[in-house]
DNA sequence: GAAAGTATTTGACACGATGTCAAGAACATG
DNA sequence: CATGTTCTTGACATCGTGTCAAATACTTTC
């Protein structure tokens, strides 16, 4: 057979970044083929449709941010986990200038409710488990942090808590672009959670 | 002057229902017009494009809501309030079926990041100064149980907590469709933020 | 009451996006 | 070298936004 003339990641990254700052409805196809330097057919005929390409592209993502989160969620007291989580949360989507925001809330909330309306049944799929395996993560910490006397209360609640506040700053960040809002924001839940500082 | 043959609020009704239920990007001025019953181009007369329709429908609606929000943090006790105030934002965007979702989250969500893109500053205005001023009023309704006791704490920051868990009960609705988990979040961040029952 | 003026309506057009298709090109294998 | 399979390339159909000019309907003025 004819051998493939570009790379499939570097295209699945180029794809990645236009989705990122421009939304997927905002980035034509056309538009990832000139910064790919590959045809448009080829994306076509490579992934097939221009959402297919947005989920490999987003898997992509989504397993590298997952391992990150794991890392920062792994060790340290429970009070330095959570702070280095919502850290790295905010850091995630206070990246690029102009800030590119949350790809996973975006994502989301692209969601057509009506069949056939933007992404489908799959890219939410995709997004709600990226949250869903986050809130695991947050919850393993928590239980952790319980059995070290670091943490009173549910920790199943909790960690749900904590994920939605997350997903409250991406949201806040688009409407105010205050990282220093959502730093406090963030050390105030941590507070709520863990009982204020000397503890 | 030719007097105008459609109902100026009657389309914006129509179009900003449809707008909820797709999304603006997901929603044509041809879908509007076919449903409102008006042509195409009387939209473009009207309003001059479809952000300024969107932005138009977009005001009528947060005018209402805000009241609505305004109504239920005024009155009760503080507990009372924020159960009030949480039911109805969860309610609000369970509405419809298949439900509808966070009207201003997901326009929130849809900015684009570079410029010329999606929304422009117009709507990300509009859609922070609701956040806004719900937050205002939340943070009114704190102070005031403060004064009789019934919080204790920052008013500022405790509002701002608690919108963003908001937002982010918008985002967990789109990714799981599942309406105790939300109610659930809703009950313990009131609990965290009063603290528990009996009080 | 007729003419002029003004805003609305209507349909045609330009442009760009998605997605399909057929024909051409490049490599593997027999 | 022939054959077959995949990738590439350009043309096309369809739909979306937004613009424009001509037709239309009403108000105002003479």
């Amino acid at each position: 057979m004819r051998p493939r003339e570009f790379d499939h990641d570097e295209v699945l990254r180029v794809a990645f970044e236009q989705f990122w700052c421009k939304g997927v409805r905002g980035t034509s196809l056309s538009d990832i083929a000139r910064e790919a330097g590959v045809q448009r057919g080829s994306l076509y005929n490579a992934f097939g449709s221009k959402e297919a390409l947005f989920l490999a592209a987003y898997e992509r993502y989504a397993g590298e941010y997952l391992g990150a989160i794991q890392k920062v969620l792994g060790s340290g007291s429970l009070r330095k986990r959570l702070t280095a989580f919502f850290d790295l949360t905010i850091k995630n989507f206070r990246s690029g200038s102009p800030p590119r925001g949350c790809p996973t809330t975006r994502g989301l909330m692209e969601l057509g409710s009506a069949e056939g309306e933007g992404l489908d049944e799959n890219a939410r799929q995709a997004f709600a488990d990226l949250v869903s395996r986050i809130t695991d993560l947050v919850q393993g910490a928590l239980s952790e942090g319980a059995a070290r006397g670091e943490f009173d209360g549910a920790p199943e609640i909790a960690a749900l808590h904590i994920v939605t506040v997350t997903r409250g700053l991406a949201v806040l960040e688009r409407a105010f672009d205050d990282e220093a809002q959502l730093r406090k924001i963030a050390a105030h839940t941590i507070n709520l959670v863990l009982g204020k500082e000397g503890r």
